[in-house]
DNA sequence: CCGAATCCTTTTCGATACTG
DNA sequence: CAGTATCGAAAAGGATTCGG
């Protein structure tokens, strides 16, 4: 197992995880009400987490964040910008310059999540190859049949 | 901030993501090449971190399995189980029994990955109050438009 | 009991054209 | 420049039925 993912969190986490479950449980899940599916949701989609490393290396105008993420359509950075600006992760800053310019950047909050997902961004570069490999066994064994 | 996201790691989160970031542009962001993408776009489906954590719990059969997770159906558990075992994420084990029982179980890199999403899911419930007041303050302004 | 197969609804996303 | 509005394709997900 890679260095960054031994040590005394292996036991933590898990136990963390399961003395919660039961809780969720008790609440049914509901999305309005259990805060791991409303983040997951978000962060899970095709752009949210792109764009937040993207405000992460410095604040950036509209057509810069689509310049760095070149496949997203304006549609759907408009839609992330607003989502995650309701959300209090980012900041909407309107310069009254002709024609106008807004300035996106992370908010407190849009920072914090950060460090979590940071975890998430090393154990998927470190793991990603296994990953890989175990797929290619499935669907080679799959074959077989 | 809460406890457990201040210390050392909140600078190091930031350079990490940053640092990578120029990497994953250059790739053009490919679904296939990038890990990035390729593991949020698993988690961030709707069952996959909650059956993973249900197996955190304990080896479960498929139907166990159902119960825990009250809402789902049974198309989708054969799916993201079959995801997850193709990922090599969880194992699974058939006992020749009759009729045929079947036990589910976290493999040692489905283990593995419940550190971050544990240090996921802490940031999810300690911020989830201060996103929800976001978002009514969003939704409150917005009214008077 | 475990799952495959089918059908259908909902959600997500992209392309395009238009506006202040 | 920074969006909005509308449309349609595609994917995800749910309900139901069938089979080993």
């Amino acid at each position: 197992m890679p260095r960054l993912l031994r040590g005394n969190h292996t036991a933590a986490g898990n136990a963390d995880l399961t003395a919660r479950f039961a809780e969720w449980q008790r609440l049914g899940f509901d999305p309005t009400q259990c805060p791991v599916r409303d983040v997951l949701d978000r962060i899970g989609d095709k752009w949210t987490t792109l764009i937040l490393i993207v405000l992460a290396t410095k604040p950036c105008r509209f057509s810069e964040v689509q310049r760095m993420v070149p496949d997203i359509s304006k549609r759907m950075l408009t839609q992330t910008l607003r989502d995650l600006e309701r959300d209090g992760m980012i900041t909407r800053h309107v310069y009254p310059t002709k024609p106008p310019s807004v300035e996106y950047a992370l908010s407190p909050l849009g920072q914090s999540i950060l460090v979590p997902l940071a975890g998430l961004v090393a154990w998927a570069e470190s793991c990603h190859a296994g990953i890989k490999r175990a797929r290619e066994r499935f669907d080679a064994a799959g074959q077989k049949k």
